[in-house]
DNA sequence: CTCGTTCAAATAATGTATGATCCGACCGTT
DNA sequence: AACGGTCGGATCATACATTATTTGAACGAG
């Protein structure tokens, strides 16, 4: 996805000094520091973040884009509630398109890119989890080696927005042991399949590991929403 | 799809005295008076669109996340090419995201549903093309009775948003004769399954009528290209 | 003389500041 | 309940400051 048009690569996130405003709104509203459906008011928030509202605004259209505020004409923006049905649409919109692009892919693929997936899949298992945010990020290559490829474009800059909504909120829950391990099948899995140039196999596995994904995820939301809803006010 | 954060319905289109500054620009866009790749200046759409900076700024921003325009960080904005390869990644997704949609619309349906989809057909058949921008706006309408339903909103958003800029670009373009038959065959033939509860075959019709729409504009937009592409300077 | 490098001016994006205007929510009166 | 006034806040208009990129001319090495 390298470059126009898209969200800062995973490696930004973290090592900018001083994040823009866009991310440090979306960074607030997924780990709750902004609650659901809380007005977002833009002299406020130019207060809160250190800037002007011209940035505000600027930010707050690109998160409607994404779907993380809505926005009523004169009225203002509120915070997008990110909850199990917000994951729920995602993950259901990813098992339509996921499968679709990995089959397209199987069909093109050659020995270098094979190499590839190999090589990002050696990195994952050797890191182990020990780095949750490494982890994500390579876990975020190792599918992006897959969809990357595609000529649909807008389908993959639509799954690299739906990747990095999701790869931000399970960054707030821990990932279980099973869960673990299902994904270092799943992806052992995958990579048989699609060298043995088999499509419907290939979709099946990405099916079965996008929705493994998005139900880990939606438990531990729900796991943490029973521990108590620990919300803060900004 | 009522209210929030969706573009402006299709009424307002062409009612609106002075159409917002964003709606503006994606018509530009569009209609090709901003053609392929070419640079959005801030400044120089201001002046030509006799607004302040600020509402372009956000509109690029908006259009951007639509996908009508492409941004780098400090470099600006450019025009997305509204091409072929551009009709038809869409429409491959809708491809997708249809037929599921619809698929769980037919496991819901009552006859009030059912009523209201007849209703609308009515509407389309009655006026026959007579006003290609009313058959839009009734042919979008008879979808939405269908997709507005799903409990999955960020999938039926999706849809609308695609939905707007199919039914823009193929405002461009004559719809031949053998589409218009098929349209109305489709319509009917939809409604049959849905009545009969027969959600493959349902599902299966949509793939077809998203596909043959595709299809059809992707045609129209040859044909027109061959006939000389008159692009004249914003 | 040609090619690549360097640097400075021009260009334009991005951020700040401030005031005007308009819309919708709220509130009290009739 | 209907009306009108008040107020918060979004939206728009300007003006200006800052920062990044591009361009092209001057310059030096080969």
């Amino acid at each position: 996805m390298s470059g126009i048009s898209v969200t800062p690569t995973p490696a930004e996130d973290s090592l900018d000094q001083q994040a823009s405003v866009y991310e440090m709104i979306r960074e607030d509203i997924i780990s709750g520091r902004l609650g659901p459906n809380e007005r977002l008011k833009i002299a406020d928030l130019a207060e809160h973040y250190r800037t002007s509202t011209n940035p505000v605004r600027e930010a707050l259209q690109q998160l409607r884009g994404e779907g993380f505020v809505l926005m009523e004409p004169n009225r203002g923006a509120r915070v997008r509630p990110i909850d199990e049905a917000f994951v729920r649409d995602i993950i259901e919109i990813e098992m339509l398109i996921e499968p679709a692009l990995t089959r397209w892919f199987v069909s093109i693929v050659n020995d270098a890119d094979i190499v590839a997936l190999e090589a990002a899949q050696a990195e994952i298992e050797a890191l182990n989890y020990a780095d949750p945010a490494r982890h994500g990020e390579l876990d975020t290559r190792f599918h992006q080696l897959i969809y990357d490829r595609h000529y649909n474009r807008h389908a993959a800059e639509l799954w690299w927005k739906h990747r990095e909504i999701l790869r931000a909120i399970s960054r707030r829950f821990p990932t279980s042991l099973s869960r673990k391990v299902a994904v270092l099948r799943e992806h052992r899995e995958l990579i048989e399949r699609i060298r043995a140039q088999d499509a419907d196999g290939a979709a099946a596995v990405v099916a079965r590991h996008v929705e493994g994904s998005g139900r880990h995820t939606i438990e531990q939301m729900g796991v943490a929403k029973r521990n108590g809803p620990q919300k803060r006010p900004v």
